[in-house]
DNA sequence: GTTGAGCGTT
């Protein structure tokens, strides 16, 4: 049982989650699993991943069976040098269920301890951890994430691309985020391009009807429609011969 | 292959 949360919350019913920030990314539940299992019993720990990259988001949940191990845990592995970098150890703030939970400890449902552990709380302890997160928050709340994010969407549209290159600059447009300018040069120069053999046609702003009629480009389809082919044989026999010569049909 | 404050799933 080393491999944690490849399934799902095995029992929370009295369990303390713990938060381990600063890990490396490359960081994996098993690595962390000795470590805090020597501390005490640890019930799960879940690494929360990137669904399209799957990579690591440099934090983990540990989840202890006792407060006093998890504390213990804490007081122990905080600041420890984990694959080279120091990691952080906390009590989770929030439980799985975007719940704000009190200290660590997930959902009540634990009948009654009777004081069987009651222990000093010891809330001492939390001057020195709102300390260490109060300065690391003063130092820049915002910032990762969008190197995050710039990674992601680069990511995503280098996939966009590979699948299809005529949404690219359409989900360009739609996002248009600061780059209107470049955006719009570009686009420009890609229409040119487009438009290049006859700028002149294109130029028409307003030729470009809806035309009651299919576009001209589904005219080309036809062939795959099987509407047209249903209706043809009516007006027009297996003969190439037009016995109603009407003007639509001479036309095309 | 990259990053570094934060809070979570089969």
């Amino acid at each position: 049982m080393s491999h944690f949360g490849r399934t799902g919350p095995p029992d929370i019913r009295d369990t303390y989650s713990l938060l381990v920030l600063n890990i490396t990314f490359r960081t994996t539940a098993d690595d962390l699993f000795p470590l805090f299992d020597k501390y005490g019993k640890v019930v799960d720990i879940f690494i929360p991943r990137d669904r399209r990259t799957g990579d690591s988001r440099g934090f983990a949940f540990v989840r202890y069976k006792y407060a006093e191990e998890a504390q213990k845990a804490v007081e122990r592995l905080d600041g420890r040098n984990v694959d080279g970098r120091d990691i952080m150890v906390q009590f989770a703030k929030y439980g799985p269920n975007a719940e704000p939970i009190k200290k660590g400890r997930v959902i009540e449902t634990s009948p009654k301890p009777k004081g069987s552990r009651s222990r000093s709380p010891g809330p001492r302890r939390r001057d020195d951890y709102r300390d260490r997160d109060h300065r690391r928050r003063s130092r820049s709340r915002s910032r990762g994430r969008h190197s995050r994010d710039r990674y992601r969407e680069k990511e995503r549209d280098s996939r966009h691309r590979s699948r299809s290159r005529s949404i690219s600059p359409d989900y360009h447009r739609g996002r248009g985020r600061g780059r209107g300018r470049y955006e719009s040069e570009r686009r420009r120069s890609r229409s040119r391009s487009f438009d290049s053999p006859s700028p002149r046609k294109s130029s028409s702003p307003r030729r470009t009807p809806p035309s009651r009629d299919a576009s001209p480009a589904k005219r080309n389809h036809e062939e795959q429609s099987p509407i047209p082919q249903n209706a043809s044989p009516l007006r027009r026999p297996a003969n190439s011969q037009s016995p109603s010569p009407h003007k639509s049909d001479a036309e095309d």
